[in-house]
RNA sequence: GCCGGGGUGGCGGAAUCGGCAGACGCGUCGGUCUCAAACACCGAUGAGUGCAAGCUCGUGUGGGUUCAAGUCCCACCCCCGGCACCA
């Protein structure tokens, strides 16, 4: 109806973040007030958060993200360490070449316009980061040193190129590692296409050389979700290999992986995935065809799709027999697409009894099941297999093993046939390789060179970086397009300088997030990619934060490299961080995960114009657990503002001497302000930063409580409004420096010391007792702590509300928690 | 199926070396202010019952241990994430 609203800045008092947020982001920038330095006598700590995607646009996500571990950072330097809280940005990778094939910009010229962009909205978010270590991953500076080290890896045996099944993306047009093969539907990790299997020569990292390593989380304090979902990647098993001659040539055993030598005698038959290289081999003519046809629908279906576990097993027997090494029994040998040629040996001993999968094939194909492992007492089971391993089970017809408890039987059996040359202890894993180059253009280029004469040749360090050119047609075809780009592609052998050509894959951008929280140690390094000094004295990192989608990818890579680099004697490190925190996710209001295909991203931009950044940020640690997340929902950022309000009107409002000075108001609103540094210390150190800004609105509410009993002008009073301005700090930095100032104090309360909670002023005189008859709360005693047991006792047993339960009979019993509770137990 | 995490008011969530369930905030209701509304501020707010003091019930379900269970034990249900023909 009237537009004549009154002007808002009429009121001097008012909480309005816009008048002076960005002013002090300014001061620190200028001061330096996050810059950590080397020499800095103070102990050094270590705290990262994963650098970004540079995708254009920081989302409410990042801002959660990052603002966590950047109030533990700020916490850290106020606690006296001197902190190390730098910021980057993962600058390869595949959505810059297909924003750039869009949008016909260069991919370069996009990615460095997004961290233009990006790097704006962090410093927005007043996040304490140390921008002079900035490092960004494409800048040929910092591949450079990932190529040295690349040849390192490769001298070294760790970095190797080998054919094999690997899979492909159809759509993004690039070789995954298997982790970033995700789900039962194996989709992109990106793109979420399903991927296909192709037979390529690829580079890989040995990464399974580390696999007993990775498993070991020993003085680790990682997530046991990490934990477990690395463990199951890796996925160690325990068994034997076993060799199984073949018949009629015995042209070579055939040798199989099992977990349960044990069962060894109830072999009676042999399976081989049909991708295997004694199947042409061992196939009698007869059966070749039946065999062949099998084969190739195999290879099709793996191509195709082979998503359901559930189908029925197919297989065929080719025509031989293989011998079992206990029983001398002839077993026949089959194919059956339902054993794996990329895991164990790629052929197994069928043990029918007691291999579900076994049985079902059995009975399909009508081959003989014979149980070799019993229960100590009862039936065997009908009609299905009996697996597991329960502690009571015997070995049967078994030869001189029956009778032997399984779990024996396994120990014995294998060194049984270790005695005559048939077998061992053996351990598989599902680990693979890591495959490690792409077929496609934005990535640091593979520093190797090939000769007609020399073969595979590292570049000479003299010649690094190999540096990526700009003028190349990057359409993907599936084939590196540097490739096409002659200028690079040609180069010479640094053996013989002969004409030769240049490797043009280029390396997943996952091996440059293995190392870069090295390169932060010393990010201007040009002798080397660190300074070993300056990361024995800076690393491992104290904390690192950041996302729980990487569990198998980025945070199993960056251990690797780390013991590979401590192998080559680059680091004194075993591994690169002793305490891992993920943070929950962001959803989209729709619960989706949110992305801009869905319309669904919460821009922070907004809010920040509207609240300030501070409320944005409080309102984001305040939603729930920082390691939880959930769908985002606005509804209750007003409850921040309104706090962030009072907080300012209980700091500025401080003039006048005390109306009242009653010492009681004033011992208590001092034990708030201890209560709260206390629990906001320990919070923020658990991470909890949801409570911690509970405790944050207690002491706010305690002080405008204290101001209205007229105590505005007491010590207590200041000292309690400095309190909360200081543990204020980590979380809303503008507004706390902005009232320290007003509360005239000096620059900077950044760089005040962390407040300590003195237990003396946490105590209090009285405390309330609940009294309890069977459990259930009945009246409250108000005692001092130091009132003897038997006094608060007969306390207790005077209450009208206790002895309406008793009904004037003696208590069975009264238990009494010093402090805490009186329980009252009737007699029954 | 296996591994991991989790189920608490209308909502987000507190409280787990067993000891007052529901902190803090949102929302809602009532009030103050206002011509009115918004904002702000004050009060109430788990459910049921009672004039009231109070009582009963209540942390996914069913059992159990205990003076006392959201918390520990047994069995199960549901949700989320990961893995899955792994021998």
């Amino acid at each position: 109806m009237t537009t004549d609203a009154p002007a808002r800045t009429q009121r001097p008092e008012r909480f309005d973040p816009s008048t002076f947020e960005q002013k002090w982001r300014d001061r620190w920038e200028v001061d330096e007030l996050y810059v950590a330095r080397d020499d800095d006598p103070r102990p050094k700590r270590y705290d990262l958060t994963m650098y970004p995607y540079p995708s254009g646009d920081l989302h409410i996500g990042h801002w959660f993200a990052m603002t966590g571990p950047d109030i533990v950072a700020r916490m850290h330097r106020m606690q006296g360490y001197n902190v190390m809280f730098p910021m980057g940005f993962d600058g390869f990778g595949l959505p810059a070449e297909n924003a750039a094939i869009d949008r016909n910009i260069h991919p370069a010229t996009w990615t460095f316009a997004n961290i233009d962009t990006m790097r704006r909205q962090m410093r927005l978010m007043g996040a304490s980061f140390d921008w002079t270590r900035e490092v960004v991953t494409c800048d040929p500076d910092y591949y450079r040193w990932q190529q040295w080290l690349f040849l390192k890896l490769y001298e070294a045996g760790l970095a190797y190129k080998a054919m094999g099944a690997v899979d492909w993306c159809p759509k993004d047009k690039v070789v995954l590692a298997r982790e970033q093969v995700v789900g039962t539907e194996r989709r992109c990790w990106r793109c979420n296409t399903q991927v296909e299997k192709r037979d390529l020569e690829q580079w890989y990292f040995r990464i399974t050389s580390y696999s007993d390593e990775l498993l070991n989380f020993d003085g680790l304090d990682y997530p046991e979700p990490i934990k477990a979902m690395q463990t199951n990647w890796i996925g160690r098993s325990e068994g034997a290999e076993i060799d199984f001659p073949t018949e009629p040539d015995d042209v070579e055993p055939i040798r199989v992986f099992t977990t349960r030598p044990d069962t060894v005698f109830g072999a009676t038959f042999m399976v081989l995935a049909p991708e295997h290289a004694l199947v042409t081999v061992l196939t009698t003519d007869d059966r070749r065809a039946d065999v062949e046809a099998y084969v190739a629908s195999a290879r099709r279906e793996t191509e195709i799709e082979r998503l359901n576990t559930e189908r029925e097993k197919t297989g065929v027997f080719i025509g031989a027999y293989a011998v079992n090494p206990m029983t001398s029994e002839r077993i026949p040998i089959w194919i059956a697409d339902y054993v794996l040629p990329g895991y164990g040996t790629g052929a197994i001993m069928a043990v029918p009894a007691h291999d579900e999968r076994d049985y079902e094939f059995a009975r399909k194909f009508d081959l003989p099941i014979r149980y070799v492992v019993a229960p100590a007492s009862g039936p065997l089971p009908e009609g299905e297999a009996l697996v597991g391993h329960s502690a009571d089970e015997v070995l049967i017809d078994s030869g001189e093993f029956s009778g032997m408890p399984a779990a024996e039987a396994i120990g014995a059996i294998t060194r049984a046939l270790e005695e005559r040359g048939q077998g061992q202890f053996a351990v598989t894993y599902r680990q693979r390789d890591w495959v490690a180059g792409r077929q496609r253009y934005w990535g640091a280029p593979i520093p190797i060179i090939y000769c007609d004469e020399h073969g595979a040749q590292p570049v000479p360090d003299e010649q690094l970086p190999v540096v990526l050119p700009t003028d190349v047609d990057f359409a993907p075809t599936g084939v590196s397009p540097l490739q096409s780009h002659a200028a690079f592609l040609h180069a010479e052998c640094p053996v013989c300088g002969a004409a030769a050509r240049r490797e043009t894959d280029t390396m997943d951008t996952f091996v440059d997030s293995s190392w870069y929280f090295l390169r932060y140690c010393s990010p201007h390094d040009d002798a080397a990619p660190f300074d070993r000094a300056k990361v024995d004295e800076w690393m491992p990192v104290h904390l690192y934060t950041g996302g729980a989608e990487h569990a198998v990818m980025h945070l199993m890579y960056f251990r690797f490299f780390t013991k590979a680099l401590r192998d080559l004697g680059l680091v004194g490190l075993d591994e690169p961080t002793l305490k891992l925190r993920n943070q929950g996710q962001i959803l989209g209001a729709d619960h989706n995960r949110m992305s801009k295909s869905r319309g669904n991203v919460q821009a922070p931009d907004e809010l920040v114009e509207r609240y300030g950044a501070d409320t944005v940020r409080a309102f984001l640690m305040f939603i729930g657990p920082w390691d939880q997340g959930g769908p985002w929902n606005p509804s209750g950022i007003d409850g921040i503002h309104r706090w962030l309000s009072r907080a300012w009107g209980a700091a500025v409002v401080t003039e006048g001497p005390a109306d009242v000075a009653d010492p009681e108001t004033e011992r208590a609103l001092r034990r708030a302000a201890h209560v709260a540094t206390g629990e906001v210390t320990d919070d923020i150190a658990e991470m909890h930063f949801n409570t911690a800004i509970s405790r944050l609105m207690e002491l706010t509410n305690a002080l405008v409580r204290a101001r209205e009993a007229g105590l505005a002008g007491t010590a207590a009073y200041a000292e309690a409004a400095d309190t909360l301005l200081l543990l204020m700090a980590p979380f809303t930095p503008h507004t706390a420096e902005e009232l320290w100032e007003r509360r005239g104090h000096a620059y900077s309360v950044h760089t005040q010391s962390w407040p300590i909670a003195d237990a003396a002023l946490t105590a209090t005189e009285t405390i309330e007792l609940p009294v309890q008859v069977d459990g259930k709360l009945r009246d409250r005693l108000v005692v001092t702590p130091d009132t003897p047991a038997e006094e608060i006792e007969r306390m207790a047993l005077a209450s009208v509300h206790v002895q309406r339960y008793l009904g004037g009979q003696a208590p069975a019993k009264v238990i009494q928690i010093p402090g805490r509770l009186v329980n009252v137990v009737t007699p029954r």
